[in-house]
Parts: C-alpha cells; sequence; structure tokens
RNA sequence: GCGGGUAUGGUGAAAUUGGUAGACACGCCAGACUUAGGAUCUGGUGCCGCAAGGUGUGAAGGUUCGAGUCCUUUUACCCGCACCA
C-alpha cells in the first residue's frame, strides 16, 4: 500500500460533500466561532498558486477550532459584480451573468480540490438578485438616516423631519453638508414638499449631490479615492479627472470619529491601522473667519495653528474657490484667469507630479486681520488644495515652508509684504515649524506663551469677537456611490420632478434590466440608459418600459417615472456579505435577528492589505450603520485580521541576441547585446533550465530559434514579480493539486514562510515536504497494508507526540503555521527512528495533523479502524509530564562563553547545582585558581560563572 | 517629507521572547542498499583553519556575567500616504 494522494483525496472530498461534514448549526450548545476569507472575484483567468494562501491558513484555524470544540462558522462565497466581467461583455457581447457563472464553477472547482472545510450551503454570490435586494434594501435605509451629533448615532429621518416641524434646524445638531440655510420651524411647514426634500437631503446618510468627482474618460465612469492610485486609475492606469457630476454619496464623513476610535478596540495589524488612520486624517486646530475688505464676503480657513495668528502676513486660496471669482479686482483679472485656465489644464498627476514648483497669483483683494485689522493681502495658488479643509489657507510664512516658499517666491511683489516673525527664533533661511521650543513675539495677547497655551488663548480670543472657533477637521471624504456600469447593483430609485425617491423595500429586488449593448448610450448616459424596460410603475410596483414614460408631465397625473440609470460600486455588496453567511436563505431581513444575536462579528479574517482603505474601512463604516438601528450587535465587524502575503512569480528570462533569432544562456549574455524576453515558467526547471523543445512548441517565434548554450544547457534569468499572465509566470494550483496532491500544497504553502510575509514561489523544496507525508504514511502502513499494533509506546515516543501537540497548538494560535510543519517532520523522523508503529502514539497524530493535511488524516484515521471523520475528534491535550526529562544536559559557561555540557538531575536547586559545578574538575581547570565573583543559575536552563 | 515593515548560511527560514545562533527543509558532498522507485536509508555541510582554535545575525556604538533579541546612531530595501494648512 503506497501514499496514493489523488485516491484518497478525492474519496475524502467526496466524503465531505455527501456527509455535510463542514455545515455549521445556527444552534449549538457550543461557543461559536467566525473565520472569515475575503471573498474572490471570480476573474477569467482562475486561481493561481498566490490565491489560496490565505484560504488554507483561515481553513487550519477553522479546522483547529473545531477540534477545539467550537461551532465554528467559515464559509465562501463570490464578490461576483466587476469590472473585468463587463468589458469582457463589451468586446463579445456576452453576457456578464454568464461569463461570471463560468468563472464560479471554474473557480469551485479549484477550491474544491484542495480540500477547504467551507460550508457551501451558505455560499454568497453579490450578483444574485436575492443577494442584492438586500444590498438595496440598506442603501434605503442609509436614504432615510441621518446623524445626531448629540446622540453620536445615526437616526432615522422622521426623527429629523420631526424636530424640523417643532423647532427649525437651528438647533439640530446633525452631520450634513455645509452652509445650509437656517430657517425656523414656520418656515419649514410653508415649504413645498419638494423643497423639503430637497433640504433633506443635505442631512441624508446617502444623498444625491454635485459633487467634484474623479471621472475617468477612459473608463467612462467616476472612481472613489481609494480605487485611484498615483493619480490614475487603479484599474487599468488610466488618466483621472476632476470633474462636476451629479452623484450618489455615502455620508460616511460623519462616521470618521468613530472609525479613528474603533481602530484601538481591534486585533488588527498596526501598518493596516495607521493606513486607516492616516486616510481618515483628523488635525486638531480652528476654524478662522476673515472678512473681506470693501466687500460682504468672508472666507473662513482651517488651521492646526491658531497660535500663529499673528504671523498671519497673506491668504492663499485654491484656485478652484468659489470666492476667487468674485473677489478679484478688475487690475488682476486678466491675471487670475490666466492662472486658474493654467493649473486646470493639468492633470491631477502633474500636478501631484511637481510639488515643487511654486506659482500663484495676487487677486488684488484684501481680507482684514481679525485682531490687528490690517489688511491681508489675498492669493491663489495651487498648493492650496481644493479638496482639504476649506480650500483656503492664512499663510504664516514665519511657521510652515511652503507658505515660507511662497513668500520668498513672490517677495517684493504687490500684494506680498515683509515677512512677519512671531517666534524668538531665526527665520532668515527657514520656517521654524517646531510646536515647542519657542516663545510668542510680537503677537500683542499671545507674547511670551508656548504652543499650547498660545492655541488655547487665541481660539478663546476668536470665540469673543465671532471670529473663529475650535475645530476638528478630517480629511475623509464622503464616498462617492454611484458608477456609470451595467455590472452592477441597481438602485432602488426613481425620479419624480428630478428628486430620488425610494422604492419600497418590499418590492425589492429591482433586478438589472437586459441591455442589448453594455456601453454608455449615445448622448452619454451609462449602460442602462440602453434598457428598454427601465421605469418604474408607481401603482402596479413594477417595472415597465421607458417609453411610458412622459416626459416633462407634472406629477399629479402621472404614475410612471424614469429609474436612476447609475449602479452601485464594487464595495456595496462586500460591505455587509459577512452577515449574510449567517443566514443566507432569508428572504426579509439581511439575516435574522437571533443568527445574528447569535453569531455576533467574525472573529478573524484573513485577506490581502490591499483592502486597507477601500472595503475595511468601508464595511466598518456600515457596521456601525447597523449597529445605530440595532440590527447588529457590535461596533466592529472584525475582530482579528491577519494579512497574508502576497505569493510573487518568477519570471523566466530568455535572452535573444539583438537583430538575429538566437537565444544565448544567462550567463554568456554578457558577451552580446540582448533584448530579455519572458517565457512561460512552466518550461523552466528548479534549476533554471529551460526545456528548449518545448519551448520551441509553446509559440512560433521561437520554431526556428538557435540557441547557445552553456555546458549543453540553457539557462533562463529569473524576475520576481507579481503573478500575471502577461509574465507568463502564473503557477495553477491545479497543477501542484495532480503531481503531489492537495495536502502537499496545503503544507508547502505553510511552509514557504510567515504567512504575512510575501515571497516569490518557487517549487525547490516541495518534495521535502511530499517526502514527509509518504514517511507519515509508513509509519502506518507497509506494502502489505497497516503495520499499526496496540502495544504500549515507550516514554520516548510519547515525548515525540506530546512535544508536536504543544508546539503546534501554540502555532496555530500565533498564526506561525509554518513551524508546524517543521515541528511534523521533526515528530515523524524521531517516530520513524524509534520504530513506531502504536495506536496510542499514531491516533493522536493523525488528529494533530489535520488541520494542514486533512485527507491523509483522514485517510489514516480511517485505516486505524474508525468509521467517523477525523475532522470532529477533541484535539489531543498536551500533558506536561510526558515531556519531563530525568536529567538534563546544562551548558556550563564562563562569562558568558559556553566552556562545557555537564549533566544534571533536574530537581536540584540553585545551591546544589553551584556546589557541583563549583567541584567539577573542568570548573577547575577553567578557573585556574580564581575565584568567579558571580555565579548565575537559573534551574532547568543555565549555569554561568562570570567575573573575574 | 510622514507612517509601517524587513535585514540571520549557497537558498526558504527557526530561535522557548535576554540564555549552546542557524531548528526544519531545499541544495551540495560522501556512503549504504537496491525488487531502478516520484526510490529509500546513513553521515557531513555558517565562514576561516589540516587541526587546536578563531570568527559570525546589514553597519557603528551602548546596557548586561551574557544581545539576533533591549537602547542610541546609521545604511539598504519593501509597502502605505503625501503641497493635508
Amino acid at each position: 500500500m503506497k501514499y496514493n494522494p489523488k485516491e484518497i483525496e478525492a474519496k475524502w472530498q467526496k466524503y465531505w460533500s455527501d456527509n455535510n461534514t463542514f455545515k455549521a448549526s445556527n444552534q449549538s450548545n457550543k461557543p461559536k466561532y467566525y473565520v472569515l476569507d475575503m471573498f474572490p472575484y471570480p476573474s477569467g483567468a482562475g486561481l493561481h498558486v498566490g490565491h489560496p494562501l490565505g484560504y488554507i491558513a483561515s481553513d487550519i484555524y477553522a479546522r483547529y477550532k473545531r477540534h477545539q470544540g467550537f461551532n465554528v462558522l467559515h464559509p465562501q462565497g463570490y464578490d461576483s459584480f466587476g469590472l473585468p466581467a463587463e468589458q469582457y461583455a463589451i468586446q463579445t457581447g456576452q453576457h456578464p451573468a454568464v461569463t461570471t457563472e463560468t468563472n464560479i464553477n471554474r473557480y469551485r472547482e479549484q477550491l474544491d480540490k484542495i480540500g477547504f472545510s467551507f460550508d457551501w450551503n451558505r455560499e454568497v454570490r453579490t450578483s444574485n438578485p436575492e443577494y442584492y435586494k438586500h444590498t438595496q434594501r440598506i442603501f434605503i435605509q442609509l436614504f432615510n438616516a441621518w446623524y445626531n451629533k448629540n446622540t453620536d448615532k445615526a437616526e432615522s429621518i422622521c426623527t429629523l423631519i420631526d424636530l424640523f416641524s417643532k423647532e427649525g434646524n437651528a438647533t439640530v445638531n446633525a452631520v450634513s453638508d455645509e452652509n445650509i440655510e437656517v430657517f425656523s420651524a414656520d418656515q419649514w411647514n410653508a415649504f413645498s414638499a419638494d423643497d423639503q426634500e430637497r433640504i433633506l437631503l443635505k442631512y441624508r446618510l446617502t444623498y444625491l449631490a454635485e459633487t467634484e468627482v474623479n471621472w475617468c474618460p477612459a473608463l467612462g465612469t467616476v472612481l472613489a479615492n481609494d480605487e485611484i492610485v498615483n493619480g490614475v486609475s487603479e484599474r487599468g492606469g488610466h488618466p483621472v479627472i476632476r470633474k462636476k457630476m451629479t452623484q450618489w454619496s455615502m455620508r460616511i464623513s460623519a462616521y470618521a470619529e468613530r472609525l479613528l476610535q474603533g481602530l484601538d478596540t481591534i486585533d488588527w495589524s498596526e501598518s493596516i491601522k495607521e493606513a486607516q488612520r492616516n486616510w481618515i486624517g483628523k488635525s486638531v486646530g480652528a476654524s478662522v473667519t476673515f472678512n473681506v475688505k470693501e466687500s460682504n464676503e468672508t472666507i473662513e480657513v482651517f488651521t492646526t495653528r491658531p497660535d500663529t495668528i499673528f504671523g498671519v502676513n497673506f491668504m492663499t486660496l485654491a484656485p478652484e474657490h468659489e470666492l476667487v471669482a468674485a473677489i478679484t479686482t478688475a487690475d488682476q483679472k486678466a491675471a487670475v484667469d490666466a492662472y486658474i485656465q493654467a493649473t486646470s489644464k493639468r492633470s491631477e498627476r502633474e500636478r501631484m507630479a511637481d510639488v515643487k514648483t511654486i506659482s500663484g497669483v495676487f487677486t488684488g483683494a484684501y481680507a482684514e486681520h481679525p485682531f490687528t485689522k490690517e489688511p491681508v493681502a489675498i492669493w491663489i495658488g495651487d498648493y492650496v488644495l481644493a479638496g482639504y479643509g476649506t480650500g483656503a489657507v492664512m499663510a504664516v510664512p514665519c511657521g510652515d515652508e511652503r507658505d515660507y516658499a511662497f513668500a520668498k517666491h513672490f517677495a517684493l511683489q504687490n500684494g506680498m509684504p515683509e515677512i512677519i516673525n512671531i517666534f524668538n527664533k531665526d527665520i532668515s533661511e527657514e520656517a521654524y515649524t517646531e510646536k515647542a521650543g519657542f516663545e510668542l513675539q510680537n503677537s500683542d495677547f499671545l507674547n511670551g506663551m508656548d504652543y499650547k497655551e498660545g492655541t488655547k488663548k487665541a481660539i478663546d480670543e476668536l470665540e469673543k469677537i465671532g471670529q473663529g472657533k475650535a475645530k476638528v477637521n478630517y480629511r475623509l471624504r464622503d464616498a462617492v456611490f454611484s458608477r456609470q456600469r451595467y455590472w452592477g447593483e441597481p438602485f432602488p430609485v426613481y425620479y419624480v420632478n428630478g428628486l430620488p425617491k425610494m422604492i419600497d423595500p418590499k418590492y425589492l429586488p429591482i433586478e438589472l434590466p437586459e441591455v442589448e449593448k453594455y456601453l454608455p448610450t449615445e448622448d452619454g448616459q451609462p449602460p442602462l440608459g440602453n434598457a428598454i424596460n427601465w421605469a418604474w410603475d408607481t401603482v402596479n410596483n413594477k417595472v415597465v418600459s421607458s417609453d411610458l414614460v412622459i416626459p416633462n408631465e407634472s406629477e399629479g397625473s402621472q404614475t410612471i417615472f424614469p429609474l436612476e440609470l447609475n449602479t452601485m460600486p464594487g464595495w456595496a455588496g462586500s460591505s455587509w456579505y459577512w452577515l449574510r453567511y449567517m443566514d443566507v436563505d432569508n428572504e426579509n431581513e439581511i439575516a435574522s435577528k437571533e443568527a445574528i444575536d447569535y453569531w455576533q462579528n467574525v472573529d478573524l479574517y484573513i485577506g490581502g492589505s490591499e483592502h486597507a482603505t477601500g472595503h475595511l474601512l468601508y464595511s466598518r463604516f456600515w457596521n456601525k450603520f447597523l449597529k445605530d438601528f440595532n440590527i447588529v450587535p457590535t461596533e466592529e465587524p472584525f475582530q482579528k485580521l491577519i494579512n497574508q502575503g502576497m505569493i510573487l512569480g518568477m519570471s523566466a528570462i530568455v535572452y535573444r541576441v539583438s537583430g538575429t533569432n538566437k537565444y544565448v544562456s544567462k550567463n554568456l549574455k554578457g558577451d552580446y547585446e540582448v533584448e530579455e524576453l519572458r517565457v512561460d515558467v512552466s518550461l523552466v526547471n528548479a534549476s533554471d533550465e529551460i526545456d528548449i523543445e518545448g519551448l520551441r512548441n509553446w509559440i512560433p517565434e521561437f520554431k526556428e530559434a538557435e540557441f547557445i548554450l552553456e555546458n549543453g544547457k540553457y539557462y533562463v534569468g529569473r524576475e520576481v514579480e507579481k503573478m500575471s499572465k502577461r509574465w507568463y509566470n502564473v503557477v495553477n494550483p491545479d497543477d501542484i493539486c495532480n503531481e503531489y496532491g492537495a495536502d502537499t500544497l496545503r503544507l508547502y504553502e505553510m511552509f514557504l514562510g510567515p504567512l504575512e510575509q510575501s515571497k516569490p514561489w518557487n517549487t525547490a523544496g516541495i518534495t521535502g515536504v511530499f517526502g514527509f507525508l509518504k514517511k507519515l504514511w509508513r509509519l502506518y502502513a507497509d506494502d502489505n497494508g497497516l503495520i499499526v499494533t496496540n502495544d504500549e509506546p515507550t516514554a520516548e515516543m510519547y515525548k515525540s507526540l506530546h512535544k508536536t501537540i504543544k508546539k503546534v497548538t501554540e502555532d496555530i494560535e500565533n498564526f506561525s503555521f509554518n513551524t508546524s510543519v517543521s515541528q511534523f517532520m521533526i515528530c515523524v523522523n524521531e517516530l520513524q527512528q524509534q520504530k513506531c508503529n502504536h495506536r496510542a502514539i499514531l491516533e493522536p497524530l493523525s488528529i494533530v495533523i489535520s488541520p494542514y493535511a486533512p485527507h491523509i488524516a483522514e485517510e489514516l484515521w480511517n485505516m486505524l479502524g474508525h468509521t467517523d471523520s477525523v475532522s470532529q475528534q477533541p484535539f489531543p491535550k498536551f500533558e506536561e509530564k510526558y515531556l519531563i526529562e530525568s536529567s538534563k544536559e546544562y551548558p556550563v559557561s564562563f562569562n558568558g562563553k559556553m566552556r562545557f555540557k555537564i549533566e544534571l538531575p533536574l530537581d536540584l536547586t540553585a545551591e546544589q547545582i553551584e556546589e557541583i559545578i563549583m567541584n567539577d574538575e573542568r570548573t577547575q581547570a577553567q578557573l585556574q585558581g580564581k575565584t568567579p565573583k558571580k555565579v548565575i543559575i537559573v534551574p532547568g536552563k543555565i549555569i554561568n560563572l562570570a567575573g573575574f
């Protein structure tokens, strides 16, 4: 009987599936544990060996927790809305649902081969109408909510309407749009319904507003801030421009402080928490209002340094600031217009790329210093960002590098005064930007104060004259929620007189309509504009033909209205999916109250760190919102987060001699002028030798090629980079499963190194892991079958076993899966040397190994005569007594330097050890008559004689 | 610029958290056995040295009887964020 992974893996995968072995129940006496993977987007390329890394880790943990007596929820699903399926549809006309289905089936097949213990009864797909009807429902809930700063939570919009009709909005303390006009209760009640609705939109947690968005012309859609990397789109790398559009937004800014505070309560890596803190970007300071001279306008600025108020030399507005046109003087108009024109032409990317060039122009207008009443010149400059704070700054050159550089650059020009120094520091070369170590001067009532004192005093005085107050500013912007795409969740929204109305949740889902083309319409509408049936009948409550909408008809007589043409972004469906797994078939709610109360939140979440400021932030936001309405019981959705590292590809490179069809082996390439070409990694063996015949047959380009060899071989160069089809460096897990089996793949991926570290894939060491499994097998069986006996094992054997139980338990709890694999190898080597074939050892060993290599564990367990699954056995308990040795070898060192070892019984006191050591002849030889000043003895550990 | 992280043999990496550095595996060397298998088994393998011995965890200091581990300074690389007022 030989170890035959193919056969036993197929057998046990079928067994698990037939017996529903990993089905989780929502009712149990056991404690619950929720282990979640970030669900994949089912792309056309299928899984590569990098994808399962996190899944294997979470599967080991989930299986271990089951052994430990937990009721484990370990589900899997698909984030199945997304751009690639849509782009494929545009190219081929194939419906995205069809390609998505195909891809999912392939993913499922690949996942099943690896032997995961997912409860597939709970599978979710975000593109499934039965799923997205609940995404639509949550959207409606957000629409019907506002954020009350007094109670510090979201509340039903009804309570806000109530307040408005009783007190107006002056007393309301809400997170809302800026610059809302104050109205009384009487005024509110006198407003038309439409006007009331327009006002409410400024308070709702999801709202329709004309905002400046990131528009990607190449993709034909807007993008959220986290979907833009270095000024270009994350997908495809296309340029992105700023554009004003009416879009749905999520008022995530309402939760900025809670999102920040919550980070201290969760067990995530410091780097992700820092990334989120950075993204939220809290800064504490003050807002200061400057009156514009000879005008009724005021300019509000945000500053973190109100203590430097007397150092204000001038002000700078972003070129896009709304007041620029109003305040610019006739003299300066031409220059200002030219500057605005020039900056708007520069792309975001250009503007980011060169931060060194100083540019700006004087508007000719002056503001008035709130205290000194001196004139303060108003400039515009593109170093001030329209999107941060108020888009205007008070410039204090003596205390800020950029203001300093700006002042120096435009020194002596009209509108640029001498720099005022308010610090007792030298600022002739550069600004003094420290927040400590100075005393304020030239600062009237702030003279002599430091940062802390000055800040407080300045704010107090500003409040007294009504020109400022303490303020906390966040960098976090509201998230744009509309996408001009087809393959996403439709909004449950129709429009009456241009105002959005929610469809009653009982008529959900609003299903994606069929379209002929997946491109935008000819008049620039999103793809849903192509749908024939895309209007809402408010009498029959169903989707009807768009032709039935009567344009420009007044409301009263009409009952059919156009539906929203945008769809939701990719992160909509993934912002709550962990809740759906709890109660996947629930038709009426996202999940039942009982199910959510039982499972609470995710205990362990494993996934990539690339979602730091996207999915992981949005999910926390929605969870907090749902918490405010008591739908979920916890403030945070994911208690512990582990970020698995990326598995990189090892591209293979051949060197073509320029202008020829000759290829030169790696180490000879110095003699030629060569070009590098990437070739399929599967043609290359572990020693970097290429299979020349295979290469000739790979693509026609190499058919007639000549090869310049070294030692009769052609060696390729290697490059570590992301696994990608275009580099021909993708390794498919199926190939590994076919060659060595899933258990080897699982063990090897863990053995490769620490889970959280990125590492290149190479199969050089895989035979070691495979050899271990064969060795393990041979402990149980030889060619004639089972060799296990019921004899009593030796103390040594028990020691090997319990050492392993201890180590593996600790490792799993610390997520150091790589060292567990080493421990298994040590254990099997030891048992093999002890010729161990004792049931009392091998039975518990099967269980200990089963989280890592579940198929072979099941088979061995079965061979031992059991008829149940090993996955349901209690994990063996570690017992200290088996590890206790009768005596121990102590290292004896002199001044920290190890000299010899001495064997001593374990139960000696320090004094007894000292006596034996001092009398030992080797000690005497080392001491040569000297006496140590210090003798350090830690019983069970070390002996050190020191100080001579 | 700010923040997070990493650095140990030919390679992937361990190190009970301050106590024999390099476990385990790959690779390499030597040998055994052979029913030639995807073999298997045994021994060796940081570096220098025939050896005794010396030396060694990116670099330089420090604390300590003792440092890969703690402190200070520094270098290189990786990942975020970045004109954030």
